[in-house]
DNA sequence: AATCGTTCCTGATAGC
DNA sequence: TGCTATCAGGAACGAT
């Protein structure tokens, strides 16, 4: 699933369509498309930048509007230049989950893939865009995510434990479940613990994590655990490095514990039992 | 006001 | 073999 480390590598690799425009837009999943004349915002609209907010990739255009979209579980962008169009008049079958096509003036066209269909599209304009951001919690690469702000943040969540602090977009955007598992295991605590019980070390430990961690996956190029691909369909690498995610029953690599798994608000949480306290 | 459960969706896997 | 049931999982939404 795309987090903030997939859909970093996504957005510099989209840097590519500044200054190019947007000719076109099909979709046969028009369901997630959330904003009201979606194709009449779109059409003709050049690219002036194109940047991440939390896990949305945002297209600035050049009417002062912006294309938002989220990838959600499955969602995949890929860039190609053949001719999708005779796909979608029927001379080639389409591949299965490929939901929405942006035809550009220059390069190519988008191609929107989802499996799972939760992905969403819209076009907003500043003030929601602002909205947006706003509702968000602080990401976690801007310069502001000082050690300072990490206690702020974490001063009125003493009962809460570290996976769900971890994975509330309210108070810090862009971790989802595979590195809420990874940063707990590389500050060693255990991603149960309450936030209350966290002594002063722990706390910078788990701020160092997060940014080390996340920085780590960016300069790989994210984690390809199953669908995440980059827009040109490669694999990143995290995968490789992953020490407890999808783990249980395994050995810690670095103690030989078994991996243990529990379930944290809904969703699995990995660590090991002896190297996280 | 904050927190909890439900919902969207399909492929993979388990169970019979 | 082939069917059905369960699960994964981001975040909006409704319910408490």
């Amino acid at each position: 699933m795309p987090e903030l480390p997939e859909v970093q590598t996504i957005v510099n690799d989209l840097q590519a369509l500044t200054g190019d425009t947007f000719t076109g837009f099909w979709t046969n999943f028009s369901k997630a498309v959330k904003s009201k004349n979606f194709e009449k915002d779109l059409i003709g609209q050049k690219i002036k930048s194109v940047r991440r907010v939390s896990k949305n990739i945002v297209f600035e255009l050049a009417n002062k509007n912006f294309l938002v979209l989220h990838l959600k579980m499955t969602g995949k962008l890929i860039l190609s230049d053949k001719n999708i169009m005779s796909l979608v008049t029927g001379h080639l079958s389409l591949p299965k989950h490929l939901h929405h096509i942006f035809y550009l003036k220059k390069n190519g066209v988008i191609e929107f893939h989802d499996i799972r269909k939760f992905a969403t599209l819209e076009i907003v304009d500043a003030k929601k865009l602002f909205e947006i951001s706003k509702i968000k919690g602080i990401d976690p690469l801007s310069e502001n995510f000082t050690l300072k702000k990490f206690r702020e943040i974490l001063e009125n969540k003493k009962n809460k434990n570290i996976k769900s602090v971890l994975m509330d977009q309210s108070l810090i955007s862009g971790i989802g479940n595979i590195y809420a598992s990874e940063i707990p295991y590389d500050a060693k605590l255990s991603p149960l613990r309450k936030i209350g019980s966290l002594n002063k070390n722990e706390i910078s430990s788990l701020h160092k994590s997060i940014l080390k961690i996340l920085k780590k996956a960016i300069e790989l190029r994210g984690t390809s655990f199953s669908d995440y691909r980059d827009v040109k369909g490669s694999k990143g690498s995290f995968q490789d490095h992953l020490k407890v995610y999808k783990k249980a029953g395994k050995k810690c690599a670095k103690c030989g514990t078994i991996i243990a798994k529990s379930v944290v608000e809904q969703r699995s949480t990995f660590y090991c039992p002896t190297c996280q306290r």
